[in-house]
DNA sequence: AGCACGCCGACT
DNA sequence: GTCGGCGTGCTC
């Protein structure tokens, strides 16, 4: 007997295991590991995910359903992809089928029907015909096919009653199906025969019919295939008389599936391979021979903005290629511009599928499917696409490896880049992280000297290409200005540089750096925030308490009227918007043509590409924006990058504050000068001694990290320390505190005895959320520090096993967050 | 998660 | 005496 091990499809700690079930006859060919299956479940009936074939000897036969349906001829996943899955529901502590959903496309998210049908001896009453004989006739009706529960209960609701009562007296009978979301897109089309079968055809059609003959006229001038509909248009008739012809054995008609390819109708000019500086041979060397050699090595690519490491990408992918091996590139989302898609689409054309979140759902299913079925072989795409569903991996790209992107804030709370590298693992790929300001993580373990598979080769690409320069920096510093009474928000310098753009018709990108603002306190005289005195993290500001707080251990103070520091009064929170940027560039410069990108001009679909289409038509001479603009664009007529407000988001409670500033300022100074023409950055700032800042001008990556590594290293923090934070939520915050504080005294007593100092493992907390409050639910977290390598995952999941059963009963719910990357 | 089984109040 | 309310417990 073949027995199917099951990953059901419900999303709780319980049911987080397999349940096994039995395999009839009829669907034993069709079961493999990663197929996806409907199974009975608790009296109803699930998707589930196949993650083992086990022998009749491991398991107990005797209480054994049967798997009710296998959903798909191809399992959707593979044995690979299965490893995969169990290997994130460990380290992120995420129930397997969480893990399985997000390697799955939407549109095979499986949905359960219920279809009713009647019994075969049911006998209803005259009374019953009377009363609800409509709904009777529907079922007889649709008794081939089954009716829909859903679409019953909505057309006869009179008629709820009876329904249910009848399906309790088994004389309606019930039947769950598990359904996709989603089918594939299929349209009927016409296979016409070769030349000679149709003209020896045609003589046998009688003279009446006069349309068949002239479908097999225009069939003969067309032979290829033809949409069935498209042809009947064309040759002025109907669907009837072509299937006449199909009868005849002229033609055939078959469903054909449609792709809907989002990039059809656009045409990519074709690239080869461009020749590559003896620095971007040397950086390729190793990654080529470790692709060559099947060794899954993990590479860190750090080269400056316009070191060419995209040509280092696409050489390496050609390498991959070459040997039969497919790659994946992994962009952040906001960098998945139709300027990088064209980058790839142009070298490999159609052997590239693209995976982004502009798709619609079928859009993206259907270029999941084209990786699947192997017509493509390079899969381009945000976070997720390093699911892709190949065979043989050759290569995986992280391009701009310190994306924060790259972390899902939702469960599965998964690091694509640890993903892509546990991959690498499985099927023996290499690995390569690309950035021009690599994540502490990843640039500290790649020069820590340590050895061991996960452990990055550095590799850097110190100059750009052409040897064109690095734009000059300039940092002004906005209190002087204040001081000197411009309470403008531009500088003299960055307005004397705009006016002078503007007359010499270049352009200007300009970065506004909105994140943090209004929940900090700065004084605008001298720059001061209020920070916490033991975890040297700015304090959070409480609108209704009027409390600063640290949420990483729970401090509270009052908020100041006056600077601590300075005696000011002008200490505030700070607000301000692009819009309101705009404004002011339009009354500081009359007649200046700006586009804004934000989440508001750029949420229709499209819009993105429209604006960035306009702008490199130079139809406008400033690019206005947040996070957005300093990203992968690269425009040759931007001389000057001017950056609004440089700190805003280092005063932000978050401890790699100054790492997401110093890479921000360095990306978007990237954007100037990359062509002919040589660029200029100018940065804003109240904090110009900040470091995060001040290595910008240097452009001195190392110097910075130097910095910041000490720092972390004194706090605790990653990569020296690593952290899981926890999330408590209920309707009441009494219930909270106890089950938070029972969490956090149960950790520590499992540290206690497995003799654990609090520098290898500490709980702070609880402490309430940044978001104190959500959904009328109140939220509390802790927040696990500890050292290196220890297993705290396992720590973590054990406790909270352990207190599973109080725990359920209190309704209190968890949420777990393994290396969380946003501490808001 | 969600369905069955169970034990208590409002009806034919 | 039955229908159905929603509180626990289990799901191959």
């Amino acid at each position: 007997m073949t027995i199917a091990r099951v990953i059901v499809d419900v999303p709780s700690r319980e049911t987080d295991r397999p349940f096994d079930y039995s395999v009839p006859d009829s669907l034993r060919d069709w079961v493999e590991v990663g197929s996806r299956v409907a199974v009975p479940f608790a009296g109803r009936t699930l998707q589930g995910i196949v993650v083992a074939l086990p022998g009749d000897a491991e398991v107990e036969l005797s209480r054994l359903k049967a798997v009710s349906d296998v959903l798909d001829a191809v399992p959707p996943l593979s044995e690979e992809l299965v490893k995969l899955g169990e290997w994130m529901s460990r380290r992120w502590l995420c129930p397997l089928t969480v893990a399985f959903q997000a390697m799955l496309p939407a549109a095979l998210k499986g949905r359960t029907e219920k279809y009713v049908s009647v019994a075969d001896d049911a006998v209803f009453s005259d009374e019953e015909l009377a009363e609800a004989g409509a709904l009777l006739h529907a079922l007889r009706k649709d008794s081939a096919t089954q009716a829909k529960l859903s679409a019953l209960l909505t057309k006869f609701q009179g008629s709820g009653a009876h329904l249910k009562r009848w399906l309790k007296q088994g004389r309606l009978i019930e039947r769950q199906k598990v359904e996709n979301r989603l089918s594939v897109k299929t349209v009927l089309t016409v296979f016409p025969r070769d030349a000679d079968t149709l003209g020896a055809g045609k003589a046998d059609i009688p003279a009446r019919a006069r349309k068949q003959r002239e479908v097999i006229e225009w069939l003969e001038e067309h032979p290829e295939p033809i949409a069935l509909q498209e042809l009947a248009e064309a040759a002025g008739t109907t669907a009837s008389t072509i299937r006449s012809l199909e009868e005849r054995g002229l033609l055939e008609i078959r469903g054909v599936t449609e792709d809907r390819d989002p990039y059809a109708d656009r045409d990519f000019p074709v690239s080869s391979p461009l020749p590559l500086t003896p620095a971007q041979a040397t950086a390729l060397e190793p990654i080529a021979s470790a692709i060559d050699a099947k060794d899954r090595k993990v590479f860190l690519l750090h080269g400056v903005t316009g070191s060419g490491k995209t040509e280092i990408y696409l050489q390496a992918i050609q390498q991959a290629l070459s040997l039969g091996r497919e790659a994946i590139v992994l962009v952040p989302e906001i960098a998945l511009t139709p300027q990088m898609v064209e980058r790839f689409k142009s070298r490999f054309g159609a052997r590239v599928a693209v995976l982004h979140s502009r798709l619609s759902q079928g859009e993206r299913f259907d270029e999941w499917r084209k990786i699947r079925e192997g017509r493509a072989q390079v899969a381009v795409g945000a976070r997720s696409a390093v699911f892709a569903p190949f065979s043989n991996i050759g290569l995986i790209v992280i391009d701009e490896e310190h994306e924060t992107s790259y972390k899902q804030e939702e469960s599965p709370k998964y690091h694509a880049r640890d993903v892509a590298i546990e991959r690498a693992r499985l099927s023996g790929a290499a690995v390569v992280l690309g950035s021009a300001t690599p994540s502490l993580e990843t640039y500290e373990a790649a020069l820590s000297g340590r050895a061991g598979p996960d452990i990055p080769h550095y590799i850097s690409l110190p100059e750009r290409v052409a040897d064109r320069p690095l734009p000059g920096v300039t940092i002004v510093d906005m209190r002087e200005e204040l001081k000197l009474g411009n309470r403008a928000m531009f500088s003299r310098e960055l307005a004397d540089a705009l006016r002078d753009r503007l007359a010499k018709g270049e352009q200007t990108v300009l970065l506004l750096n909105r994140r943090g603002y209004a929940t900090f306190v700065m004084c605008r005289s001298c720059g001061h925030t209020v920070q916490c005195p033991h975890c040297d993290i700015s304090l959070t500001h409480h609108k209704g308490s009027g409390n600063m707080r640290c949420h990483y251990c729970g401090y509270a103070e009052t908020e100041p009227k006056t600077c601590p520091a300075c005696q000011s009064p002008h200490i505030r929170f700070f607000g301000t918007g692009t819009q309101k940027v705009e404004e002011s560039l339009a009354h500081t410069f009359p007649g200046i043509r700006v586009i804004r990108m934000d989440v508001d001009t750029t949420s229709e679909k499209g819009s993105h590409e429209k604006w960035l289409t306009e702008f490199r038509e130079r139809r406008a001479d400033v690019l206005l924006g947040t996070q957005m603009v300093a990203k992968g664009l690269d425009f040759p007529y931007v001389t000057l990058v001017g950056v609004l407000a440089a700190d805003a988001a280092l005063r932000l409670p978050d401890f790699r504050a100054a790492e997401r500033t110093f890479q921000l300022l360095t990306q978007v100074a990237g954007r100037a000068g990359r062509h002919e023409l040589p660029g200029e950055v100018i940065i804003q700032t109240y904090d110009p001694e900040h470091s995060s800042v001040a290595s910008v001008q240097g452009h001195d990556y190392a110097k910075f990290t130097e910095q910041e590594l000490f720092i972390r290293s004194q706090l605790g923090y990653p990569p020296y320390g690593r952290l899981i934070a926890l999330t408590f939520s209920h309707e009441s915050v009494p219930m909270l505190l106890s089950v938070g504080q029972r969490f956090a005294s149960g950790l520590k007593a499992k540290a206690a005895e497995l003799g654990l100092a609090s520098t290898e493992l500490d709980v702070l907390g609880p402490v309430p959320s940044p978001i104190p409050r959500l959904k009328d639910r109140y939220r509390f977290q802790c927040m696990v520090k500890y050292r290196g390598e220890l297993a705290a995952s396992a720590l973590v999941a054990g406790v909270l096993q352990g207190m599973g059963e109080a725990v359920k009963k209190s309704g209190v719910l968890t949420s777990v967050d393994v290396d969380p990357q946003m501490m808001l």
